[in-house]
DNA sequence: AAATACACTTGATATAGATCAAGTGTATTA
DNA sequence: TAATACACTTGATCTATATCAAGTGTATTT
């Protein structure tokens, strides 16, 4: 229940064996079927997830109605709106199982708690923090600065393991492409190759 | 010389007068003019900056030349790539001044020493790092997903500060669009307003 | 097993925003 | 004080990508 996101810790920063009894007090194990939600916009953001198994989703829906993926997480990944779990103010996206998973969630008071009482969990998400402020950035680059065909080509030789991973429509969406422009992008990458 | 940099971190944590001390002797102060670069691409990172007067900005350059801003930093903001300055890896970005400035800048090994020596600055670069997570997921939902009269007037909603001291060239190219059609937006607004 | 929904493809057309080009006013430099 | 550069504007045109529409194959539901 515990192994992915015990192995993930401790490969930043070190757990003696009564710190993990103690982290593992704080948490609340969930399991997820395929598109369950475990965030709506105009909910607050509760849960701080980590994912053991399975696949999550963060997206945002515009006027339009039309979909914007925000972030993936599966195995060994986090997953919260940070803004509404740390604030308390309602969230303006949503949060689904893609597939079928097993999640870990902690709370805030307890994600508090958690930092008081195991000081290393601060370095732990601190440097959790950089990481995914450095992905974000490289991510921003990315779609301020690329075609469309750049911005594929680039996330697919950044990230191999979404493209196997994610379905195409999600893809084009995290790239703020439409499936068909992504389609045919695809095609024509294909017929170069 | 550390007055902003001071007032910054005390807001978040609680710092005795020796932690003070022991914290300035980790940075370097640094002045610069107008135009004058901190970091180019190809170079590494090897500062991280505080800004205690002054303006920079981060940005990228396209295979085309175009400039594209990644962020842009003023009294009271840390700059840098972190993914260079943490990795050691050449930077493909940016740093200079848009106005003359004066910086406090930290190494990595000081910025390493400082954490240990001063656990606390692990909480404060804990609670900015997750605040940097979530304004960088704002501006990613607001560049896939509005056109771009929604996102400017989104921005300066959002960001009046930057609207007031930023250049609207460098603006526009912050929210991914040519100075022609920002300034066409803008003529827009006057308009309607 | 049939019905329905969903992911993906392909084609035709529309359009938001880019590009190219020229001009104005203000600030910096010689 | 003249010269130059730079930020911003405005117009004409182009183009990458979106939109609309229809079709195919596969998975899910009944």
């Amino acid at each position: 229940m515990f192994d992915v996101l015990l192995a993930h810790i401790q490969e930043k920063v070190n757990l003696s064996a009564a710190d993990v009894a103690v982290l593992k007090s704080f948490f609340i194990p969930k399991k997820l079927r395929k598109r369950q939600y475990v965030l709506q916009e105009g909910d607050v953001c509760k849960y701080l997830l980590f994912a053991e198994k399975g696949l999550l989703r963060m997206y945002h829906v515009d006027d339009k109605g039309t979909e914007h993926m925000i972030q993936f997480a599966w195995e060994g990944w986090w997953m919260a709106d940070t803004y509404s779990f740390l604030s308390g103010d309602v969230s303006e996206y949503y949060i689904d199982a893609i597939e079928d998973a097993e999640l870990l969630m902690i709370t805030l008071p307890n994600f508090e708690a958690m930092l008081l009482q195991l000081p290393v969990m601060e370095r732990y998400f601190r440097i959790l923090s950089q990481n995914n402020i450095i992905s974000k950035e490289k991510r921003l680059v990315n779609t301020i600065s690329y075609s469309a065909e750049e911005k594929y080509t680039r996330l697919a030789a950044a990230n191999p393991e979404m493209m196997q991973r994610i379905p195409q429509n999600l893809i084009a969406s995290y790239l703020g492409l439409t499936p068909e422009t992504l389609s045919r992008i695809r095609k024509k990458l294909m017929r170069s190759k």
